[in-house]
DNA sequence: TTGACAAAACTGACCGGTCAGTCAGCTTAT
DNA sequence: ATAAGCTGACTGACCGGTCAGTTTTGTCAA
């Protein structure tokens, strides 16, 4: 067991017992609980509780990151690849759940990034890959070629959001596949 | 100045001071100062913190509900309708800004309803509105007949909210005609 | 109109519980 | 033996909430 190994239990302890919570309510005992170790341990490996937050956020950004530039990198065709792409960042927003909510707080910018600067990134990395998806998929002759990918990147990020949302809200579950469809073929009579 | 003056400052005081923080960051002096009144008279007219937090919440959903249902009930034709109501609820989104993310925290229902219900209640109300203009506006000849109006309503509510997302994080202004037509016409190679 | 009194509204210094963070000592690995 | 890793009882800063005291408002008799 590499000193890793408890890094990693701890950021899991705190994904698992921050589940639908906001931050001042979850305690470090408990986290330190949660991950099987001594309360000083977490701070042997994260600075403070913020800092612990702030990693562990980092941390579902980068994996959400990751699986999304798998899919989009794959070779699926272009309709398939989108569906695929959605149902990723679904599953991940899913995942991050109701904290990632709270993680916009302002300042506080410790040591490891700021939170506000971090989200950007993440969202400006994300606006890049789904770029380049939704290129592909118009030089596939899928899309129309006139678009304004900054809107068409937009709905699709908001349909997806709004989706999770809905899910988590209600558990109501609207096939993806209807919402591409939909965004494809336009609500508007023609 | 009838005693509710004090109380409207306070919710006002603590919508300002909230903006962009965790509930966590912001101390009941803070707000107390900021509303021009002594601690002692936050407690006068609130329970506790989280009281104070919930209900001025739920001042800014019956607001937003307000305001669309005024817009959705005006005689405008549908596809102004349509404009108009987005950018309601894209003023509305923004205004919430940061903070009404964090108020899902589970439990913690108080004398005066839990978070997750008010904002449950709160889509419920949302959709039925869009729902009611999105069936006038397919009578109307504007929309296709055959949708499933789960599905626009998920649609168009996402891509307002992520509209307003970006605005909030990146200042890039997408307007909101450009996303309707966007969503009308669909996006796919006809 | 005014003064006297009472009730209501308000205040902020204070209290006490909570919990983030520390560190002396223990345990395990080398 | 000793270093490295780990622990959890302890501490003190902090801040939510209280309440004794002050100010404001309201009432009424003279």
């Amino acid at each position: 067991m590499g000193s890793t190994d408890k890094r990693r239990r701890i950021l899991e302890a705190m994904e698992k017992v921050l589940r639908g919570k906001r931050l001042d309510e979850v305690k470090v005992d408990q986290v330190a609980e949660a991950a099987g170790v001594g309360k000083g341990t977490v701070y042997l490996y994260f600075e403070d509780k913020e800092d612990l937050f702030l990693q562990m956020i980092e941390k579902l950004l980068k994996e959400e990151s990751a699986d999304v530039t798998k899919v989009a990198g794959s070779s699926l065709n272009p309709g398939e690849k989108l569906l695929q792409v959605g149902e990723t960042m679904s599953r991940h927003i899913m995942r991050k759940g109701q904290f990632i909510r709270m993680m916009r707080a302002e300042g506080r910018g410790g040591r490891n990034g700021d939170p506000k600067k971090m989200m950007c990134a993440h969202h400006q990395r994300l606006d890049q890959i789904l770029t380049g998806v939704f290129e592909e998929a118009a030089k596939a002759g899928i899309l129309r070629p006139d678009l304004k990918t900054e809107a068409v990147v937009c709905l699709f990020k908001g349909m997806i959001l709004q989706r999770s949302m809905n899910f988590l809200n209600f558990g109501s579950d609207i096939p993806i596949q209807d919402l591409l469809a939909l965004m494809l073929e336009g609500a508007g009579k023609n």
